[in-house]
DNA sequence: AGCACGCCGACT
DNA sequence: GTCGGCGTGCTC
């Protein structure tokens, strides 16, 4: 027998299935899906593989090799996921290997090591730099980074001789927990009967046999044991020499944890437009047929509610459901809120769990023992198998599409997934993206809209407040006299408030007011922004830092100040303003620490705070009564972005943040300052009117041919030198020209909107397509073409339908 | 990625 | 004539 192993070497040449011959001692066991360890290349290389099929027979003329080892004992990928793989990485233009990689939790990718081994000693003898690495050891790790090229040659030229060893490690990372655990060996009246035979004084047995009694007939962990009932080690270890029960190890679950217990809940009563959605997808559900409904509903309409309750019903079918929602979505809240309904049999897949917790949530998937999963964009290739539901939740977000490779968006995937599994997909927003629900409208997807909030209360009223006059009328940039007075107005009523910063594109960085100068990072043409806390200016992208300059580096005047606002000034200018408000400040640097974030909204539910101020972070999913204020400080800095989709979210990020206010029986108010009051995006989000919003950014859209009407794929081309990223953008343009048909657009070549990241130079072309046949094959071609680039240290990226273009 | 091969200029 | 730099091609 044969196996097709693609190989764990990221190129595109290698971009294939390796065939090689099985051992007979793993011809009974190998199976598609498992992974492998195998020799590649010359020397004594060995890397891990996955098998992705086998075959009988070999009609090539290549020596084939054998695999060396195998490393599952069962498929970790199933033929779905070896399939979907092949979709994705074609889609995405990534490697195979890359998208198999991504489907699988960390800890499953193979780590490499590299030893050296001393074979003849009198080598020492001639070389200090040898004498130097070995010293009195025979075999010595080699990380190629940091030993020397001198070195490094020394060693290879010995290796040639046979004097020293270069050998190639596999490594394994995926750990499984095991705890000492014992399993019961008598039956209930016999513990009795022991224990009625005890001495009077041996108390901690008498315990532990009553224990016992009642005991399944199962493996119990031994900690478990131990405190439910108190006995001590000692008692167990003669409860086992007395043959009452036995000693083993059994594998423990890294769950994670949460700071609370979580109460059972029941589903809540619908309204009547949610009991008509529920009602629509429950008939979808029931008939088990792929088709994908685009839910829109306003904030506070009680979506998630519907959600779980659909989940409920494929659960009750024997299905498995699947639910995306943004990272910064998924808070201890959210989750609690599915565990609460469906208990143990949930999964939760996210970032800040532990390698070794998602490792085993993922297991626990794979094993059928979770069935439903709640997860950010990785969590779409969740192992769960007979899928019926899959829910994206904020279907709009930026974050369902992974920016690096492989740059798949967890939209498509869930598409492709539930084809597969005839599933029904629901992309939920109050604000969907105008690429669903430009579908929608075609038909490919079902629109499905809920217009009114669960509690009675209207959509708040959203008041724009022009910042040009309230400058002019003295106020300051960070705070109008409006936004201040309601501020205040709600503290004497004992009412909270939301202020939102939009740090993104916000400028928090320093410049001098005498020459204008302002610093940048020395890696990235990029503004460098300023931390109060570590009193420095720190690069965004790359992690540069340096200090705060006291003088100008260019005039050296005195008079460099910061410019615009970051969380810290805002809060420090709030005391000021309002001496009596408890300020709560959520961003980046205060929800760090794991659980900070879970803590610090419970305390504002608990009223600890008058104002909870924070980044984005605050916009979604924050659910509490007594707010009745938003205020937004500075709506318009996203339009700024260079960025076709600036006003769309934009829009979209003043509809989700006005939905935190009023949500229950208190009427809420909005409060947006901004230097664009007439900016369609915001005249839209100040009505609520998406539909209003959609309509007319789709005119626009088609003027000026993006997305949805076209799509488009962004090329970026990095080199270190500006000339040599320019020269071979431009040839790269050349040479695409001819596959271009006459709907095809090229924009650029470009310098990028930050010219330079990571000390690299970047350009980039934009085409705009409708038609993509020709045009993947030939980018097929450039892929093939990019392994000559890199040696040159070129880097090429294809990104197709990017959500970014900074 | 990592390795070898082959071509070229510079040296023992 | 040989060493080692780098460009190119291949890995079952």
């Amino acid at each position: 027998m044969f196996a097709q192993i693609i190989v764990d070497v990221p190129t595109m040449q290698t971009n294939q299935p390796y065939t090689y011959t099985i051992p007979d001692r793993f011809q009974a066991m190998i199976e598609p899906g498992m992974r492998v360890v195998v020799p590649f290349g010359k020397g004594k290389r060995q890397v891990q593989g996955f098998v992705v099929g086998l075959q009988d027979d070999y009609q090539g003329t290549v020596a084939l090799k054998e695999i060396a080892e195998v490393v599952d004992v069962a498929p970790v990928l199933n033929a779905e996921m070896l399939e979907l793989a092949d979709w994705v990485a074609r889609e995405n233009f990534a490697f195979k290997i890359s998208v198999l990689q991504a489907m699988l939790p960390n800890v499953m990718r193979a780590k490499y090591v590299k030893t050296v081994q001393l074979q003849d000693e009198t080598v020492l003898e001639n070389d200090a730099p040898l004498h130097d690495f070995f010293t009195d050891r025979f075999e010595v790790p080699l990380d190629d980074d940091h030993v020397s090229p001198e070195l490094l040659t020394l060693l290879h030229k010995y290796e040639r001789t046979g004097q020293v060893s270069i050998h190639y490690q596999v490594g394994n990372r995926a750990k499984i927990k095991l705890v000492t655990a014992i399993k019961p060996l008598l039956t209930a009246e016999e513990y009795d009967a022991i224990r009625r035979d005890l001495r009077p004084t041996a108390k901690k047995q008498a315990r532990l046999l009553t224990y016992l009694m009642s005991a399944p007939q199962d493996w119990i962990a031994q900690k478990e044991v131990i405190d439910t009932t108190g006995v001590d080690y000692a008692t167990l270890k003669k409860a086992e020499t007395n043959g009452w029960l036995m000693k083993g190890e059994i594998e423990q679950y890294r769950l994670p944890k949460l700071t609370s217990a979580i109460a059972p809940t029941e589903s809540l009563p619908l309204t009547e437009q949610q009991a008509e959605v529920f009602a629509t997808l429950s008939e979808n559900l029931s008939e088990k047929t792929s088709r994908t409904y685009l839910l829109e509903g306003v904030t506070g309409s009680g979506k998630t509610e519907v959600y779980l309750q659909a989940m409920a019903t494929v659960l009750a079918q024997g299905q498995t459901a699947l639910m995306l929602v943004p990272e910064i979505t998924l808070t201890p809240q959210m989750v609690r809120r599915v565990k609460s309904r469906f208990g143990e049999t949930v999964a939760v897949l996210h970032s800040a769990l532990s390698d070794g917790e998602r490792y085993d949530e993922w297991r626990r998937i794979e094993r059928g023992e979770a069935k439903v999963v709640v997860g950010a964009r990785s969590a779409i290739f969740a192992p769960l198998q007979n899928i019926g539901l899959i829910i994206l939740d904020e279907e709009h977000d930026a974050s369902y599409k992974q920016e690096e490779n492989p740059r798949y968006h967890a939209r498509d995937v869930a598409l492709w997934r539930a084809a597969y599994h005839r599933a029904t997909v629901v992309l939920g927003s109050a604000t969907p993206s105008l690429e669903s629900r430009a579908h929608a409208q075609q038909g490919q997807y079902t629109l499905l809209r809920l217009t009114q909030r669960v509690q009675t209360q209207p959509l708040p009223p959203v008041r724009l407040v022009d910042m040009r006059e309230s400058i002019k009328s003295g106020s300051d940039d960070l705070f109008s006299d409006e936004l201040l007075q309601a501020l205040q107005q709600r503290l004497e009523r004992g009412e909270q408030s939301v202020l939102m910063l939009n740090r993104r594109g916000y400028a928090n960085y320093v410049s001098c007011r005498d020459c204008g100068y302002t610093p940048t990072c020395i890696n990235c043409d990029l503004a460098l922004t300023m931390h109060k806390v570590t009193n420095s200016l720190i690069c965004h992208y790359c992690g540069y830092q340096e200090p705060i300059p006291k003088t100008c580096p260019n005039c050296g005047s005195d008079r460099i100040r910061p410019f615009g606002a970051g969380t810290q000034k805002v809060e420090a200018m709030l005391k000021q303003y309002l001496p009596a408000a408890r300020v709560l400040r959520m961003d980046q640097d205060t929800t760090r620490k794991k659980g900070a974030t879970d803590a610090m909204l419970e305390a504002f539910g608990n009223h600890e705070a008058d104002i909870l101020l924070g980044t984005q972070m605050i916009a979604k999913g924050l659910d509490f009564p007594n707010i009745t204020l938003v205020g937004v400080l500075n709506a318009d800095t996203t339009l700024a972005l260079p960025d076709y989709r600036a006003a769309e979210r934009t829009f979209q990020l003043l509809t989700q943040v006005s939905g935190r206010a009023g949500r229950a029986d208190k009427p809420g108010e909005v409060i947006v300052q901004t230097y664009n009051p007439e900016h369609y995006a915001l005249r839209f989000a100040q009505t609520h009117d998406y539909e209003g919003f959609y309509q007319y950014e789709m005119a626009l859209r088609k003027e000026w041919q993006y997305s949805p009407y076209y799509y488009t794929i962004q090329l970026k081309i990095l080199h270190e030198s500006q000339a040599e990223s320019a020269r071979v953008a431009y040839e790269i343009a050349d040479w695409l020209k001819p596959y271009l048909d006459i709907k095809t657009v090229m924009l650029g070549p470009s310098a990028g909107s930050v010219a330079r990241l990571n000390n690299k130079y970047v350009y980039r072309i934009v085409i705009k397509y409708r038609q993509s046949a020709k045009l993947f094959e030939a980018l097929d071609e450039l892929m093939q073409a990019g392994q000559r680039l890199q040696r040159q240290k070129v880097t090429l990226l294809i990104d197709r339908d990017p959500v970014n273009f900074v």
